[in-house]
DNA sequence: CGATCCTATACCCATATGGGAATGCGTCAA
DNA sequence: TTGACGCATTCCCATATGGGTATAGGATCG
């Protein structure tokens, strides 16, 4: 199975550097592939793959302009990762309440003394 | 190449489903590798893979404790994902600056005016 | 020291993935 | 319509990855 497809999961999508570097290159404005491909340095096909995943998964869009096709950015899908990521928050913020570590604390204590009483009783 | 590995890059450590859920499951307190196994309804060699991965880019960390060993969330690593995202946070913020809405519409405006000049100058 | 429990590894396999080169295709200019 | 340009695809290949099974390791208990 070897993952969900990339092309079907932002978390996915998002985990190939060159697909983080593109949607930072857009954030300034569209960009046809040529340029991206200049500025990501590394060749029009392998620009053209990252942008078609980026495009599946709805990240990107893109509208041809004359002869070029441009790419758009549509950070939208770039909410989930930030919620997800959000949750951990407070494990990287020193002054989260304390009151809330304290209820870590209980509920690791209890669940230690669960596993130890599980222990004894199936051990 | 095939993409950075996963043991060294967050991104692509958190691009598994699996692994997200156990970073979840850590969120409520520490677990053995067994509990954590049944939990996420896969296999314990799996899980422990999983794991291994997660231990490698830093976002648990593990002791043992009588005969099992715990792991233990250290989302300290999670900061770059969420900041990496947020810097897109205003292309889904509904109400983010109409200001800078224009500023960038006139970025993109002047880039398409480019690229025409360049046409006209290289085609 | 031997038995047992919990995990981590080693293997093997199917598959997803990214890179490079070549090529197909639609669009625009002449 | 022909030729050039800009991209998307297609092949082929090396490799990373996850799953399943079997097995090695380390620690605890008797």
């Amino acid at each position: 199975m070897a993952r969900a497809a990339t092309t079907s999961d932002v978390f996915n999508a998002i985990a190939e550097p060159k697909r983080r570097e593109i949607l930072m290159l857009l954030r300034d404005g569209d960009l046809p592939v040529m340029d991206l491909s200049l500025r990501l340095g590394i060749p029009q096909p392998g620009t053209s793959k990252h942008l078609r995943v980026l495009r599946e998964v709805g990240l990107v869009r893109d509208h041809r302009e004359g002869k070029q096709r441009v790419y758009g950015l549509d950070a939208r899908g770039l909410r989930s990762v930030h919620e997800w990521s959000g949750g951990f928050e407070r494990f990287w913020n020193e002054s989260f309440d304390r009151l809330d570590a304290y209820v870590q604390d209980l509920k690791q204590q209890q669940q230690q003394t669960e596993r130890r009483h599980d222990e004894e009783q199936d051990g």
